[in-house]
RNA sequence: GGAGACUUCGCCUAGUCUGGUCUAUGGCGCCGCACUGCUAAUGCGGUUGGGGUCUUAAAGCCCCUCCCGGGUUCGAAUCCCGGAGUCUCCGCCA
């Protein structure tokens, strides 16, 4: 949720935000409005509530005369009160609504727009030439890696087993991304993939990802379709030490509905609904977000060229932020099959917006405290396999291993069908 | 699944039976000051968090906060109901 001091003082940026991610600027107003009631609210509860106090504390030294008149009129506050207390807890929920309502302020310098708005930042790496390339499903049913038949026969579309070669491919992705997230000081996280609704609400994710999201229902507990869910809500309530970034890399089960993507990447595993993934996660203070960002993207960057994949980076616009981030890079890797860039990391700087949902905050040099901001960032996630898969195919079928990945293999520089 | 105990302002803890003087006790830790010729000891003071109001800002004042939500009452940390979490024991089980 956002700052409701920033938008007091300052509604026209909100206002811009709006207008940038082509949202609804009304909403702007209906948050000024609640909150202008909720505050009004609130001052007839305290005085009514502080009269009560004054009163009751001379209650026991009364006498009998004395003692029935304060009777009469606390009896009289007694009903006021609880009414303006309903009063309050009316306009808090009224506000808490229309704070929802908006999603995070978009950072200054992002392109305004949609989907296809978004800016070309960079291009790293050459794009090999490879004449009538296979696709990575037919590559990984060649090496018996990716099984997606059967994914289907025992779970539905969207779901796949990997085998020999393609299970370790994942294994020695995921451990690639937690050695050098460990490097960097990120402390390496196993995290829970059922959470309350809560976690799930403070993330941001209930908004208008809502139906992308797996609910059993028996237990009202949410399936997380990243880490980022557990991972931010790991230090919700708390007061952190910021002085240097706490940086957290989870490894989890992602799972996703994928409503509304029918007929989209529905061959191999490209689309799926469920997947492994490590994920960077900083808290920080505020000023330090955007240098935190930048910090994110150089890692994930960095991943993507030890497993000698060409990439672009893009500014993603405005209007296909979701709901908490203020700016979000996303790194596309080329999929020589689709001949084209295809995303496989996003990092998000969500500012404050996150940490005032979950209530995680820090002191500041005065003490005080302060809430924190929270980014992520993708390390490696199994729809990597398909960019590694496709980019080093051989003529004959065979891929070669990145040599970063050559450890998780047994050695092996090459794969070969069988 | 069954039974019981517990949850207090960073940590530990008093208070709950018997509602008002709880504006929540004490210790530890932390911060500041004083003193002592060293970073030790001692003394004094401070130390939950959120919100409102006022203000350039701070201070002040007020409200809320004793796990959460209801209820009883003029008045709830305290009594009643519901829920969550932790622990112990029993049962079942990978």
């Amino acid at each position: 949720m956002i700052d409701l001091r920033l938008l007091r003082d300052d509604p026209e940026t909100v206002r811009l935000s709006q207008r940038a991610r082509g949202e609804s600027e009304s909403v702007v107003d209906d948050l000024l409005r609640a909150d202008e009631q909720r505050r009004s609210a609130v001052g007839r509860f305290e005085a009514l509530r502080a009269e009560q106090k004054q009163l009751g504390k001379r209650m026991p030294r009364a006498e009998a005369e004395e003692k029935a008149e304060l009777l009469r009129r606390t009896k009289e506050l007694s009903a006021e009160v609880k009414a303006a207390e309903a009063a309050v807890t009316e306009a808090d929920a009224t506000l808490r609504r229309a704070q929802y309502a908006i999603p995070n302020v978009v950072e200054e310098g992002t392109p305004p727009g949609g989907e296809d708005d978004y800016v070309v930042l960079r291009e790293v790496g050459a794009k090999p030439e490879i004449e009538n390339p296979r696709d990575h499903l037919e590559l990984g049913e060649g090496l018996r890696a990716i099984d997606v038949e059967r994914g289907a026969k025992t779970s539905g579309s969207r779901f796949y087993y990997l085998t020999g070669v393609g299970a370790l491919l994942q294994l020695g992705l995921l451990q690639l991304a937690i050695a050098q997230a460990v490097e960097y000081g990120f402390v390496p996280t196993i995290t829970p993939a059922l959470v309350k609704p809560e976690s799930m609400e403070g993330t941001g994710f209930l908004g208008s990802h809502a139906s992308e999201v797996y609910r059993l229902e028996a237990d009202d507990l949410f399936l997380v379709g990243t880490s980022e869910v557990p991972l931010a809500a790991y230090h919700s309530g708390e007061i952190l030490d910021l002085a240097e970034p706490a940086r957290y890399a989870g490894w989890s089960s992602c799972f996703r509905r994928e409503a509304g993507s029918y007929g989209r990447d529905t061959r191999g595993i490209m689309r799926v609904h469920q997947f492994d993934k490590v994920e960077m996660f900083s808290y920080c203070r505020p000023e330090e977000a955007h240098a935190e960002h930048l910090r994110l993207l150089g890692w994930e960057e960095e991943m993507l060229a030890k497993v000698e994949v060409p990439y672009r980076v893009i500014d993603v616009a405005a209007g296909d932020l979701g709901t908490s981030a203020a700016r979000k890079y996303d790194c596309e890797a080329w999929v020589p099959s689709q001949g084209r860039y295809r995303e496989v990391t996003s990092t998000s700087n969500c500012t404050t917006f996150q940490g005032r949902r979950l209530n995680v905050r820090y002191r500041d040099e005065q003490g005080r405290p302060q809430v924190a901001a929270t980014l992520n960032g993708t390390l490696a996630t199994t729809r990597w396999l398909v960019p590694i898969l496709e980019n080093h195919q051989q003529p004959d079928g065979s891929v070669r291993v990145p040599k970063a990945l050559q450890p998780y293999l047994g050695g092996r520089d090459v794969l070969e069908p069988n």
